[in-house]
DNA sequence: TATATTTGTGTGTGCGCACACGAATATATT
DNA sequence: AATATATTCGTGTGCGCACACACAAATATA
């Protein structure tokens, strides 16, 4: 493995001045920075990440910038757990990662959330662009500050931040039509449950709706979809008899698509004649999903991989740190996962084995 | 953080002497010990891993036992690349892995491969125990020369493997079971093929074909099964002459399981008439594989994770080696991926960013 | 008693890199 | 031309650890 010592050598300059090429410090002059910069390619030299870490001894810092969960929204608590993982594995390259969260229906919640995240002098962001306003904002302050970003979950275009990691949500819901034609095979009619906010919120839930729909037609599907509103998913009882009564109004209806993660809502308030008659599919691995899909209410679950979206953004971002890559606007999507209820317990592997936890005993 | 130096002052010893208690090297009083220990112990000390690999340097040595590929077993190409990455990720520890491949169906090439593998002196082994017999001879060898070892893929019980990494075999074929009813509803007919040699060389294969008849039994599902016996896959010519003939004396088969890999040579033997109203489900993501599923001959494929079994093998051997930890005997169960058509292409990135390909640009 | 061997401990060096400090050289100012 | 200032570059130190070496004290052998 060559080093900087062997450029050093190799260029006739000291170790500094590589070091200064490296680094792009200045102080170089045009023709030796040159000159460095030719052997420096030549050999295809890269910084030894660990003798880096040990000599930089903690000098990056990550935040992130992801919704809350709490009981009733469990999504979000594994990105948060992914994003721990990730932490524990980057320690030692001196890389410290910090969570911050917000309220993901509050968009003054987000704003305030990243400026007492700004306090903290992070060198890189790790965010949920939950709001197209205010992610404006909040990337125009970032990157006058010269601090790299990423986008977790949640795509937006037209912005430069370093990667994107999450799924396709067209191809996801696209998949999810196929399951349903499977559960479903005779021509039939499919309820799509949306709830108001999902609209303004983000469009990953109308490009699996999309998805879902353009799986029918292109494949002559003679089943039909039919959308039903709920303004606020938790408040149950308003949704109990919305959902009861519409499928009163419509016993057409054999397949209930919710392409978001609270499914089990829906199957909660669902009267139990229906539950039977009727194939549910949803998205999202929460423990409250999970249960339904085990209990046969749900057919299947699409997974989005929340945990390695979390991890897969740290490791990105340290990378980008640490090697100095650059994934700029790289999309990179997470596998579409189908659960049923035997495959979910292999699924995501989310436990955090953290290193001061192991013990020795060899005494 | 806590260094070395910080015990050695608070023992009133040398640093030297908590690095002899640190790594059990031997030569210190037992009273010295006996207090470094404590103090160790008291401050919950862990060894700098970025520090001790830099100081390392090269120390540990991983080698690789796995069953070579070719263009017509690519199978195995995967856990190869994945072991590769890994290597590229672990290098950074001062870790370097080396592959030895075999063929697999040859006990004498396991046995001589490993031999010639012996010879390099590794520290640790990541194995496919193929065959029990012979696997028996190696396991002995290298615990006689105290060098950890782990299962890659197939796992045989009755060993002190610091691991396995592999699929659940049995569950992997009870979830075929669930799709092949989900694609042929209707009380039908379903068989299985299988190959001679399967039956000897491991027990994965048997533990599919388990788990999917146990899923119609415990399910009542009314359709059957059946089995053909094919002795050489590659003989294709005798291959497909026996398919054909099986099928057109069988006329009630609608469903095909393949329980191993080679799925797509059963696909290209069988007549375009039969073809079309017979549902195919196989095993692994093989480009062949993926040709099938990509043009509808296919329905869904299961993916053992080949390539993140080869990853995450490196990765926790690497663990073992560097921060000592012990994962005696753990199954580390990777994902039973449910495959179509639409899915696919995001499942495994495999492609394997080596740090070497990437190039900066700032000029 | 003299010499060899074992046992216990401290010291020093290097792993590859980041960065501070200061020296040497070049350029600008009066 | 002399001084001031900027530019360019080399040297040295330390990050935390592993391990070779040196050396003393304790014990064994001649």
């Amino acid at each position: 493995m060559i080093t900087i010592k062997d450029i050093a050598k190799k260029a006739n300059v000291s170790e500094g001045t590589v070091d200064r090429v490296i680094h792009n410090r200045g102080g170089v002059s045009k023709k030796t920075k040159a000159k460095v910069k030719e052997i420096l390619a030549f050999y295809n030299f890269r910084v030894n990440p660990v003798a880096s870490a040990l000599a930089m001894k903690n000098k990056h810092f990550i935040a992130a910038l992801i919704p809350e969960h709490n009981d009733s929204d469990l999504f979000w608590k594994s990105p948060y757990l992914g994003i721990l993982k990730g932490a524990n594995d980057v320690k030692r390259f001196g890389v410290q990662v910090n969570n911050f969260t917000f309220n993901q229906y509050d968009p003054d919640s987000y704003l305030k959330t990243f400026f007492s995240l700004l306090e903290t002098k992070p060198t890189a962001v790790i965010m949920v662009p939950n709001f197209l306003k205010e992610t404006k904002i909040i990337v125009s302050k970032l990157e006058a500050l010269d601090i790299p970003y990423l986008f977790l979950n949640i795509n937006i275009d037209g912005f430069n931040n370093k990667a994107f990691v999450g799924q396709d949500s067209y191809m996801a819901g696209y998949i999810a039509g196929k399951l349903m034609n499977l559960s479903v095979p005779k021509p039939s009619s499919f309820l799509i449950i949306q709830a108001r906010h999902n609209i303004i919120k983000n469009n990953s839930i109308s490009n699996r709706i999309k998805g879902f729909n353009e799986y029918l037609l292109k494949n002559r599907i003679s089943s039909k979809t039919q959308t039903l509103q709920i303004d606020n998913l938790n408040d149950s009882l308003n949704t109990k008899e919305k959902i009861n009564t519409y499928l009163k109004d419509h016993p057409e209806v054999e397949g209930i698509f919710v392409p978001s993660s609270r499914i089990y809502i829906v199957v909660n308030c669902i009267e139990a004649s229906y539950l039977k008659n009727i194939k549910f599919i949803g998205f999202d691995n929460t423990p409250q999903n999970i249960e339904c899909l085990k209990n046969d209410s749900v057919s299947f679950l699409i997974s989005q991989k929340p945990f390695e979206q979390g991890y897969e953004s740290v490791r990105l971002m340290t990378n980008c740190l640490t090697l100095k890559k650059d994934y700029l606007n790289n999309k990179i999507h997470l596998p579409i996962d189908i659960l049923t209820k035997e495959n979910v317990d292999y699924n995501e592997r989310n436990e955090i084995v953290f290193e001061s936890e192991v013990q020795k005993n060899n005494s």
